[in-house]
DNA sequence: CAATTGTATATTGTATACAATATACAATAC
DNA sequence: GTATTGTATATTGTATACAATATACAATTG
């Protein structure tokens, strides 16, 4: 939805960007890595000190966040970081199970050998990341972003990839915690190299199985810790005013 | 995604809804009912007169369209209304007959009796529409859209429905002019009597199939009329500036 | 004391003014 | 004559000022 100017040469625009937009990815960021928390409001004076801008590219910012569903802007009332809750998140992984099978399926017929390879690269890292000790688990989940994109995107259908990409962004928020697990990413690991097996064979059921699965059992991961979230710290009133 | 505030009396608080909200339903509506063209671009300045409002509302309206796929905002360049190549249709039609048939799928578990009834009136209410001689397209065309989103809605996903009312919408544009066809709407109509026949049978196997089917066809007439349309008038330059 | 109404304040909605950039076209150099 | 560069104009990006509305809390009434 945003646009992204790339050129021939490799020179980085991106401070030339329309301001709206690079306000709007820092909230993201920080709604993502849960600096701002759901629920919470963002007046648009806080945000303007914040950020040192005016309210015209703030308010738009704003407004696209809302469309991408971080926050809801209500007339009047002004913006909120929006909260999800177990059955969101259930409607979020049912329909990106749903489409992201589509995509897989699309991409048996399609893909090429070099995207496979990539897919098998991708998995390696995080393989390779995990196993450092380290715990970069930003890291962790951007390999295993990028492995799900490219995927979707070796479908060939731009809006299926363009759904799939806002479905997985909605749910970010919660991966860098929930994701905390070695277990669940070890799990992760491998399911992607059963996923890419069986587009190498080209064995659809098995791969819309697989991927079924492996949403499945991320929805449960996640609605298991928001329950619990949800026990521990209950009605939680507006945290930021 | 925009919001909309019902109240328990049936009082229209339509204009007291934000003004970019009022602005993006009139640019969204002539772009598609053809007013406004594909392609044609829409400086600010030039609606601003046209509405008689101010460039603040008239951005954040254009913005929002954008999201929605109904015009193009390029940086510094302005806005234009999106154009719709065949590819494109391919894909909106590809990834709505995924959407549709996995929502019709959940419907046929949880469905009401009811909304099955509405399926059928509203169905009905298609067929007296068509043999009225009138030739009430708009009236048809709504007929049509409520039958498929009432279907969306019923699967319990508020996600994909949302996807599905977005792709629906995009389409919408041209449906007024390849819909003009008595056989295509009689087509519809028989399509969407087995829909709701499989439905009742819970024959998911069927539904899918049929509304395959009933997405494939209507791609193929609308891809067809887009091949028509840009052979008798090519290229086609800005007509409006 | 509870409920309601009025009023001040906070906050968003809209309009306009100014700054920065892109486009078109003329002038110049080759 | 073509290509390039400079400049004026059109257009969008951003900032700020003013208007309208919502919220909270005090005052008033029953």
């Amino acid at each position: 939805m945003t646009k992204k100017q790339s050129n021939s040469l490799n020179v980085d625009f991106t401070n030339l960007a329309p301001l709206r937009d690079r306000i709007a990815s820092s909230i993201r960021s920080a709604i993502i890595d849960g600096r701002l928390q759901p629920g919470s409001r963002l007046t648009e004076q806080e945000l303007e000190t914040m950020f040192g801008v005016s309210r015209t590219p703030l308010r738009e910012a704003l407004l696209l966040l809302d469309s991408e569903g971080f926050v809801n802007v209500l007339p009047r009332r002004g913006a909120v970081v929006s909260e999800i809750s177990s059955e969101d998140v259930q409607e979020i992984y049912g329909a990106k199970s749903i489409l992201e099978s589509a995509a897989a399926k699309l991409a048996c017929d399609t893909i090429t050998a070099e995207t496979l390879d990539e897919l098998s690269a991708l998995t390696d890292e995080m393989e390779t990341t995990i196993n450092d000790e380290r715990n970069d688990y930003r890291t962790l989940l951007n390999l295993n972003s990028e492995f799900h994109q490219l995927l979707s995107d070796a479908g060939g259908n731009k809006k299926i990839s363009q759904f799939i990409r806002n479905l997985r962004s909605q749910t970010l928020r919660y991966n860098y915690i929930y994701l905390s697990l070695k277990s669940r990413i070890d799990n992760s690991i491998f399911d992607h190299r059963n996923i890419i097996e069986a587009i190498r064979q080209k064995n659809k059921e098995q791969l819309e199985h697989l991927i079924q699965e492996h949403n499945a059992s991320a929805c449960r991961s996640l609605c298991d810790f928001i329950r619990q979230q949800s026990l521990s710290q209950p009605p939680q009133e507006l945290n930021m005013e």
